[in-house]
DNA sequence: GACCTGCTGCGGATTG
């Protein structure tokens, strides 16, 4: 800092704007002016200052299209600017191929006047490109965690050229990468290249950029594992932007009389479709004006949304502009609509949460949100896809539909989907989100690291791997006696083997994998067939629920008649048809926080009023706070359901919940998840007793694996032998101080 | 029955 920097001249945005823009090499400098930049934002003033003015790694949470990205870069590629050349000097790492691609052509931009090359590398880029960048290693490379893993295997003999002069690292949609797999790759790979760093150079600095993150700690952790309190924070006060909220909840008299106007249907609906009719309804009405993104929960209501919403539009005389975009969609598909959004129709596009993240679809008007959303920093995601623009409001409309349910009456009465949309909502108002942990024990991901490290080096022994992989990085909670299990069971499965140097190798088994496309990434794909009308590939469906032939299903939008399934070429061929049928996906579910469900039990208790709700809204939240209140809900821990049925209120989270439920399994109670509780057979004397019993019972958390059932695999946990599973989800799922906290809870109130 | 993401090198033929 300039020492005759005085706290007068410090004062004010503009004289703090000046000295920040001054801090910018002069190429830069030009380029903004080129750009017709009038000022530089607080967020940028304050990332130019940290970047330049320290050596901290730093932690960028600002919203979408607030200037993030510009924030981090233009002080970076202002110090790199005199030394461009040698090593790639900054590393961009970005989550999807199209934010790489978006993010390319901006920062080929801000390098106009530098002598600075930008380089990007993941799957569609020509090997040609990779190829000068490994020549002539410079600059900035844009690139995706699976494609550095590609360079660890494929390019090893150049890792120290590449990355040996590495200064800063920038990790786009950090959010993306906590808490799961793929982060846990990501930061493994970044800490194996801090070991091809030129000796007696500082090594490179980190910066996280995210609009969603609940809780610093973790993603600064993340960024700085040896000392998170080192990691800068920069973080806009609020921008007041304008909210414009609905939430709208509908009744069940569409089930009894689905279509007034079209006389009695020759088939039965699935109850599944028709109540998305009145839902859909109201999206033709709300998503006139302007281009509109509404995410549904799941893929086949996204299909069946467009499909309702194209057939109620065209008698109107409205536009039929309605599109479809997921994960099952062909690419061509996908971008079709991608690009049709940034033109400049009126398009509405129902959608998974593959627009989640920040790729350039143009200018939102409306997010719409059909059912509650699976959590707060989904909907905040969600919600900044809107107003994107100076001045413009930020518009959200919830669509709650009445429920399909098969859970007890009382849940149903107490309008479980509505009460989570609301909480969500006041917990988003409130600024909080989940923070996102990563993975307490993810061998699977070590055994990809493990295999990558061997390709990379040849032979390797055990304790080189071990201080590799787990004395620094993501896997540090990995010991050293678990780490030999791991190593024990692969040798075991043939996936490796000890050459007689005592040098660990690949086995035959190891070799296969390591040699398939699919070893460069780290989270599980499911096997899919694709769907075709006349040679044209529409997208994908899992073989695990696969059409009947003569079935309907919509895809891509429209209705179609399964012609074949044919297994042997992974092909099913469909034609056009004029029947509406749900076509089916296969998921597992998520998990809550108990945050979420402690809201619900306060918007259930409280007499709050909230504006945003309809009229319909308005009158199931009377209903709900009317039936726990006569049943005590909010109050009461223990509640008769019929003569031998009790609700155990715990109104907690879903790991805490699924502890309790593997204790109660334990001691032979067979008991239900019901949300917001736990449902019993027995009486309340019963129940209470049984809580009681499981709050004095002293559990190991490794024997109540047995009873724990997880969601889904992970990639490589099929080569775990059952020792090395329970300890994972002994200490992954189980949550013992959670649990009995609740149990005590429980039985005090 | 939630949702999403990613990915070679090489040999040979064709084209400008």
């Amino acid at each position: 800092m300039d020492p005759n920097d005085g706290p007068s001249l410090g004062g004010t945005h503009e004289a703090r704007d000046r000295r920040a823009f001054e801090l910018l090499d002069p190429g830069i400098q030009r380029q903004l002016y080129r750009m017709g930049w009038t000022a530089l934002r607080r967020l940028q003033i304050d990332a130019i200052e940290t970047i330049t003015g320290t050596d901290q790694d730093i932690l960028i949470m600002a919203e979408t299209a607030s200037g993030k990205t510009e924030a981090a870069f233009l002080p970076i590629l202002s110090l790199l600017a005199t030394e461009a050349s040698g090593s790639i000097r900054a590393l961009y790492v970005g989550p999807l191929r199209a934010l790489i691609n978006d993010q390319f052509l901006r920062m080929e931009e801000l390098c106009t006047f530098l002598d600075l090359p930008v380089f990007k590398w993941h799957g569609e880029v020509s090997q040609t490109v990779k190829h000068r960048c490994i020549r002539n290693p410079a600059g900035v490379l844009l690139i995706t965690p699976e494609s550095i893993e590609s360079i660890f295997i494929n390019q090893s003999a150049h890792l120290g050229r590449l990355f040996g002069g590495l200064r800063f690292v920038v990790i786009d949609e950090l959010h993306a990468f906590l808490g799961n797999e793929r982060g846990m790759h990501l930061a493994s790979l970044l800490t194996r290249i801090h070991t091809f760093q030129i000796q007696g150079e500082h090594g490179f600095r980190e910066v996280g950029l995210s609009a969603t993150i609940g809780d610093p700690e973790p993603a600064k952790a993340f960024l700085h594992p040896d000392d998170p309190t080192q990691v800068a924070l920069i973080q806009p006060r609020g921008e007041g932007k304008e909210l414009h909220l609905e939430v709208h909840a509908y009744d069940r008299s569409v089930l009894e009389n689905p279509d007034p106007g079209e006389g009695p249907k020759s088939r039965q609906e699935d109850v599944r479709i028709t109540r998305l009719r009145p839902v859909a309804h109201d999206i033709v009405r709300h998503c006139g004006g302007g281009s509109n993104l509404v995410f549904a929960n799941r893929k086949a209501d996204v299909e069946v949304l467009c499909d309702l919403c194209t057939e109620f539009a065209a008698p109107q005389g409205l536009p039929q502009n309605y599109l479809v975009h997921h994960g099952s969609l062909s690419r061509d598909i996908r971008e079709t609509a991608e690009e049709l959004m940034k033109g400049s129709g009126q398009r509405t596009t129902f959608c998974s949460s593959t627009l989640e993240l920040g790729i350039d679809i143009g200018s939102i008007r409306l997010v719409g949100q059909v059912g509650a959303p699976w959590t707060v920093a989904s909907l905040k995601q969600r919600l900044g896809r809107s107003g994107r623009h100076e001045g413009e409001p930020r518009r959200l409309s919830i669509y709650v539909p009445y429920p399909v349910g098969d859970e007890p009456e009382l849940l149903q009465r107490l309008s479980y989907d509505l009460i989570a949309a609301i909480a969500s909502t006041e917990l988003l108002l409130e600024g909080w989100v989940e923070p996102m942990y990563p993975p307490a024990c993810d061998l699977s991901t070590l055994t990809q690291q493990i295999l990558s490290v061997i390709v990379e080096k040849g032979g390797v022994r055990t304790e080189a791997i071990y201080d590799l992989l787990c004395r620094k990085g993501p896997f540090r909670g990995i010991e050293a006696s678990l780490f030999a299990k791991l190593m024990r069971a692969l040798g075991g499965k043939d996936i490796l083997e000890q050459d007689p140097a005592g040098e660990i190798i690949l086995g035959l088994e190891g070799e296969k994998i390591v040699e398939s496309l699919d070893f460069y990434g780290v989270f599980n794909a499911s096997k899919e067939v694709k769907v075709v009308h006349e040679g044209r590939v529409l997208g994908a469906l899992p073989v695990l629920v696969l059409p009947k032939v003569n079935s309907f299903i919509v895809f891509a939008g429209r209705k179609w008649k399964v012609l074949s399934v044919d297994l042997g070429e992974w092909e099913i061929e469909v034609e056009p048809s004029v029947s509406r049928g749900r076509p089916k996906f296969a998921g597992y579910g998520g998990g809550v926080h108990p945050r979420l469900r402690q809201k619900m039990r306060e918007v259930l208790s409280s007499r709050a009023t909230y504006a945003y709700l309809d009229a319909m809204a308005g009158q199931f939240l009377s209903t709900a706070r009317e039936v726990a209140r006569e049943a005590d809900l909010c109050k009461e821990r223990f509640v008769a359901l019929g003569a031998n049925s009790t609700l155990a209120m715990t109104w907690t989270g879903s790991d805490i919940q699924k502890t309790l439920l593997a204790m109660l399994g334990l001691t032979d109670i067979n008991c239900h998840d019901a949300a917001i509780g736990i449902l019993f057979p027995g009486s309340i004397a019963e129940v209470r007793e049984a809580f009681a019993s499981i709050k004095g019972h002293s559990f190991s958390p490794e024997g109540l694996t047995e009873c724990v059932e997880r969601d889904a695999d992970r990639k490589f946990d099929y080569l775990l032998d059952e020792d090395l599973l329970r300890v994972m989800i002994s200490r992954e799922i189980i949550d013992l101080d959670g649990a009995k906290r609740v149990c005590e809870q429980i039985l005090s109130e």
